[in-house]
DNA sequence: GTTCTTCGTGACGACTGCGTCACATGCTGG
DNA sequence: CCAGCATGTGACGCAGTCGTCACGAAGAAC
């Protein structure tokens, strides 16, 4: 089902997870040292990674710091491990980012079920496309906007300049900064192609449409709790 | 930052943990019974909740299993506490697909980073919208592929067809399939358009087009370890 | 009020994406 | 080797989208 990277010094401890992780239908990679992890995480790309604080050679806290000061490991999740019960280390863990915290000893169910319960919320970013806000649904992955369940087909501009805006609707989107996320414009460019998207977009949202305010003399913002009329 | 509901019947801990949440920067809310715990989350949308599982009129497990049964609450987190240390409890809650699970008494500032923790992750399903492929990036929000940090801009109809293909690379995609998925055809219809799409897209993607296998009879498939030349 | 700026709006032309068709190619079973 | 079918490929025309422009309306500054 998914891949795991567990990183221990001790074989047996390895091999006890491996196993209780393999019957849960999971696949397992090992490293002893900490060396290692950064080249098979690259290689390999993990969909998780348990990792023990004490290692020979490069401690697992530098490890973990390396794998999260990385972009392209940044976002894999790290479950740690330690023999240390105390609470301060604990919060140490969870406090530079890693998304669970084992303390020996540990039960390898409630490894395996803390594994699957940080799996089961990771795997949900590549199949959640829907994002809802207020009485607006957008579905990323048909490229649909649904208000109040009723679909309003768009444009590709279209979508996207409505996307740009209900990603936050508390700020106000400045006309450059439109032009930069939707048309990729870097500098600022005379156009009022940004204007006309914005009529056919209020158009389309119908009543809706007046949830797309403009801030004269900045830009545009979406207010999900409609405008009161003046 | 955050809404987060907060579940318990001693005022004392809700007040404890409000506190220490509203300090982080989170808005809180309360709920000391049970039974008002789905129409809260209904109205007020949280994005985490922390529930304790000893609660009079309905018991904490019984309002989570409520909460993973309804459609519109199941993707929120859900964060346990219960007095019982005991690890079977502690399996059970994360067996029904709690996020995380803490045994009183516990550090408030302990609590405070776990909900950090997966808000920090739950927070990525709205931000992450890049999916990695082996050499293939998608990018949703923009609409874009990338072949080994190779931009390749593609239609729109290219576009969700590849995601579709790509959405499960180890499967053969038949043409019904295929056709219901991007073209939104309920029922089979006879026409050229996937042929002629897969021959554009073959085309954009220029050597990777090759990962693009036709299965004759059935359908296409796309396979992320380039196919063996005949 | 007047003037200047900013934004709304409708129309238009250019361009692009899309589906169909016709023909070519290639696979399969006999 | 041939007939039959599935798929590849190039060309074509329609429809839809997009950016520009001109003009009108609405604010803002004075």
């Amino acid at each position: 089902m998914s891949k795991i990277l567990v990183v221990d010094d001790e074989p047996d401890i390895t091999e006890l997870i491996s196993l209780h992780l393999m019957r849960e239908g999971h696949e397992c990679l090992c490293a002893t040292n900490g060396l290692q992890v950064m080249p098979m995480v690259l290689e390999q790309q993990p969909d998780l990674i348990v990792l023990d604080i004490m290692l020979p050679g490069q401690d697992g806290m530098a490890v973990f710091k390396r794998l999260r000061s990385d972009s392209r490991t940044r976002s894999v999740p790290v479950i740690m491990l330690t023999a240390k019960a105390q609470v301060t280390d604990k919060i140490n863990g969870l406090e530079l980012g890693a998304d669970d915290y084992l303390t020996k000893p540990f039960s390898p169910r409630e490894l395996a079920l803390r594994i699957t319960a940080i799996l089961r919320r990771t795997k949900i970013v590549t199949h959640v496309s829907e994002v809802k806000m207020g009485a607006f649904l957008m579905d990323r992955k048909n490229m649909k906007f649904f208000h109040n369940d009723q679909p309003i087909d768009l444009t590709t501009t279209e979508f996207k300049l409505l996307a740009v805006l209900l990603e936050n609707t508390s700020a106000v989107h400045t006309r450059s900064e439109l032009l930069r996320e939707v048309w990729g414009y870097s500098d600022d460019v005379a156009t009022r192609t940004l204007d006309t998207h914005i009529k056919r977009l209020r158009e389309k949202l119908g009543d809706a449409g007046k949830h797309v305010v403009t801030v004269r003399g900045t830009g545009y913002q979406f207010l999900i709790e409609a405008p009161v009329a003046a």
